[in-house]
DNA sequence: GATCAAGTGATACATCCTATCATATTGACG
DNA sequence: CGTCAATATGATAGGATGTATCACTTGATC
């Protein structure tokens, strides 16, 4: 029996938080991205962001990304093809799940999974001390999205 | 019980197979490169290679790892920092422990994973169509390695 | 409101990789 | 061998994605 345990990911307010915490200013750009990130559920791009508010500069876009990345609420999750999307998601480990349709991207804490790791690590000498799983998957429920 | 099959990788030869399997010409470039890959069982960059074959232009360094790419002979594997590192692997569906000390990489094929995605398989309604795993280990036996 | 560290945007640059194109090489054929 | 067309090459420019720099602006605090 495997588990499966869908995570929620930040809202506005708490993304907000997260830099009040670090000791940032909520100047209006980190609001706008931070805005926009509550909208983007299924992941984006950092050019996404740069297109949708071309009245912040790119390299704004860039650093308030790298915060969150650095916070950990956002991922940098790499795809099949070698691009890769960031991702808004609850701090903690966990993994993903992209489909390889419509690139709707879920996050998953599959507890087999460390189940598994730690099995792996009695068995090999070396230490493991990080690990990574993504599932590409068919989600079958995706609406034909030809755009 | 958790059971690691180490793979053997390809050599010269069967590297050079795989070139004229793709109608491709062996030229001294290719033959250069595949006789660095042939000893770069740990893995390489792209940039590495231009710099061991100065002679070689990077446009054909760059052309050469594609195509090994697309004939499945060589990963692109991603790791922790962002950057990724090109490696030499067998054919068919596997995963790798990278040392996050010395940088090391093993190539592995673990059973248990592969049972795993079944038995995760059966609990999502999504197809899984591909996954991928990595391992970022701590391999113990690395040389202090400051250079 | 004045102050000043923190943040910003324009721009240049870094990295890694692909496209272009004139030239060189390969290997098949005679 | 020598010829020749297709293939491959290298120099160079360019694209994509991200970082560094720096003069200027803004926000939180007083």
């Amino acid at each position: 029996m495997v588990s499966i345990i869908m995570v929620f990911k930040p809202t506005y307010q708490s993304l907000m938080a997260v830099l009040e915490e670090q000791g940032c200013r909520a100047t209006a750009p980190r609001k706008a991205i931070v805005g926009l990130l509550d909208q983007k559920q299924g992941g984006f791009t950092a050019e996404e962001l740069c297109d949708d508010l071309p009245w912040v500069g790119r390299a704004t876009v860039y650093r308030t990304i790298k915060l969150f990345l650095e916070a950990g609420v956002i991922c940098k999750l790499p795809l099949l093809e070698g691009a890769h999307l960031y991702l808004l998601c609850s701090v903690g480990h966990h993994h993903h799940s992209v489909c390889v349709e419509c690139g709707v991207v879920e996050e998953l804490r599959v507890a087999a999974v460390e189940r598994l790791i730690s099995a792996v690590s009695a068995d090999i000498r070396e230490e493991i001390v990080e690990h990574r799983l993504e599932l590409y998957v068919n989600c079958g429920a995706c609406p034909a999205t030809e755009d």
